[in-house]
DNA sequence: TTGAAAGCGATACCAA
DNA sequence: TTGGTATCGCTTTCAA
């Protein structure tokens, strides 16, 4: 039923000018129809709907754009999508903007700097504003999002120019190594980021906590970011530091990880490792043992960035820096 | 740095017309100068350039799509994003989509019939093709998506106004059947899909399965799509079936609840009980023990989805039904 | 109720 | 190397 080109013939765009012509009235009646407007009489505007139909029209977003200034389309860039916390984050985003009638383009950049660039380049052109994560230094960023809101998750140090939402496990992260050394953990090790050649602002509060307690901190190892860099990473570590007792892990997929590979071992969790993770999944709860985490708000992340893009984009009242910030907090589960 | 509307003044929009004169050009100059076209002199560019710059002038997406008519936006929608399912054939087509240069606006339904028809509403006017997973009646799909190329996923019946991909796990399903046979499992039970008044093709094709080696296939209970409703659906039908010692499930997250709930009455996986569910997810992986399933390729179908859809777009070629099928095939982990 | 004309903001094709 | 002019497809005045 759809017509398609035949014989090599472009497809020309059926405007809404065959449509005026083949109703036999004129541009801007078609219009008028078409937009449900008032101002137009029952028959014409039947008949109006019945050519388009025929024709098989559709209006050009372009057109219609530019001269309604209104629709709002924001670019929403994370690293991978297959990784449930950044699924959580773009799932709330996805919320928040549908309910104010904006359009989200997402971009999965696979993890990787270079396709962060390629995406910018792409998205400056297309989106209003930009919410996501990036590794790329903040003068790349600068350069390519010239003129246009970017609110940034979870980097920790930024210009001016961008909003970003700061994550804050500190008391969490304190919260957690108190409740190990309650259990009477002496012995704490850390699977943290492996990635980054500095340690993890996570391995900071931990290094924090620990010392509060006269813990020592050196018991940490870097772990791939995947529940097989989990398990590696665990089996490193107790390689190195057999008499650990306890683990804090960067995220709750390292710690999944982990879990499966204590078992592997012959380790009982808690029994004999206690596990806390870092996101708060909801996955956490699918495994065995439900996994205890230091949890992050994932709705109000992408809320909170979602929130931050109308301000920035109406430029009243835009949120502060202290204001920018979703705080982690403990929630046991059965692992530690 | 940015300037914004000091004293309520609407901050209107910067136009290239805006940086011509500033620059004491003409605006295709300015045109020229922003999008590296030859032609133009190095120190008139970089003026130019400086101009824009200074003004925060960025192009309108709408103008420039209405000339240069080549940018592509699909829209993608799905139930649910938080469903790793989705998850997976999402980050496929987003994969798929990247490489062909295209956009993806993704619309998360949450799973409700009515959300459907208010995404197509607004989808209609901002993409140039939809692809995704939808329960409402094909006319009111119809209504929404005149003109546009559809491809619907997973989703059985369709008329000839869209494509549909085919998800084929008859072959799976029976080869899933065979593996519990000749284990020695008599009574094998199914979670099925709740939603629906009817039973799922899945369930039929278990049946199906069934009868070719003269098991009961009325073991049979309603599950919610959800690691719990897995867990409650495997209670009731332990409960009416005590003998059941193996489980065919709709998907996989019924069947983690179900390995959850095992665990919890102390049916150990798989000696007490088999477990093999459908989709093959990542997921499966993680959990203890690791799940056997029908596996789909995720990728495949995606990657599948975006191909027709380019297909659909240009005209040339389409695929037809015969080709638009994914099949699923058992992968063994250690539940069954 | 309808239509003519004027934009919306950019690019393309000429001519200068 | 530049600038004028037409054009993309649609909506919005303003007249008729």
């Amino acid at each position: 039923m759809v017509s398609s080109s035949v014989s090599g013939t472009e497809p020309r765009r059926v405007t809404i000018h065959d449509v005026a012509r083949s109703a036999g009235v004129s541009r801007q009646t078609v219009s008028r129809a078409l937009n449900d407007k008032g101002e137009i009489d029952g028959t014409t505007k039947q008949r109006v709907l019945d050519a388009a139909r025929a024709l098989g029209y559709r209006p050009s977003r372009f057109a219609r754009g530019l001269v309604r200034q209104d629709t709002t389309t924001i670019g929403l860039v994370i690293p991978d999508l297959l990784n449930p916390f950044f699924t959580e984050v773009a799932a709330a985003a996805l919320e928040a903007a549908r309910a104010r009638g904006w359009h989200v383009v997402v971009y999965d950049t696979a993890d990787r700097a270079e396709e962060e660039l390629g995406t910018l380049q792409v998205i400056g052109s297309q989106v209003d504003a930009v919410v996501g994560y990036f590794s790329c230094p903040e003068d790349e960023l600068e350069l390519f999002t010239r003129g246009m809101p970017v609110v940034l998750i979870g980097r920790e140090h930024h210009s001016a120019r961008f909003s970003s939402i700061r994550i804050d496990g500190e008391e969490g992260v304190h919260a957690a190594v108190a409740h190990l050394v309650a259990a009477g953990h002496t012995r704490i090790g850390m699977l943290d980021h492996q990635a980054r050649a500095e340690p993890s602002v996570r391995y900071e509060w931990f290094t924090a906590a620990a010392a509060s307690y006269g813990i020592d901190p050196d018991l940490v190892v870097g772990a791939d970011q995947s529940a097989d860099g989990g398990g590696t990473a665990l089996r490193t570590l107790l390689a190195a530091h057999p008499d650990v007792t306890a683990i804090l892990t960067f995220n709750d997929i390292i710690a999944i990880g982990a879990l499966r590979e204590a078992r592997r071992i012959g380790r009982s969790v808690p029994r004999d490792l206690a596990v806390i993770g870092f996101d708060g999944l909801q996955l956490g709860a699918l495994v065995e043992p439900p996994l205890s985490s230091v949890a992050l708000d994932t709705r109000r992340l992408g809320a909170l960035a979602i929130d931050q893009v109308a301000r920035l984009l109406t430029g009243v009242d835009p949120l502060t820096a202290d204001d920018l910030v979703v705080r982690a907090e403990l929630r046991l589960g059965e692992s530690a």
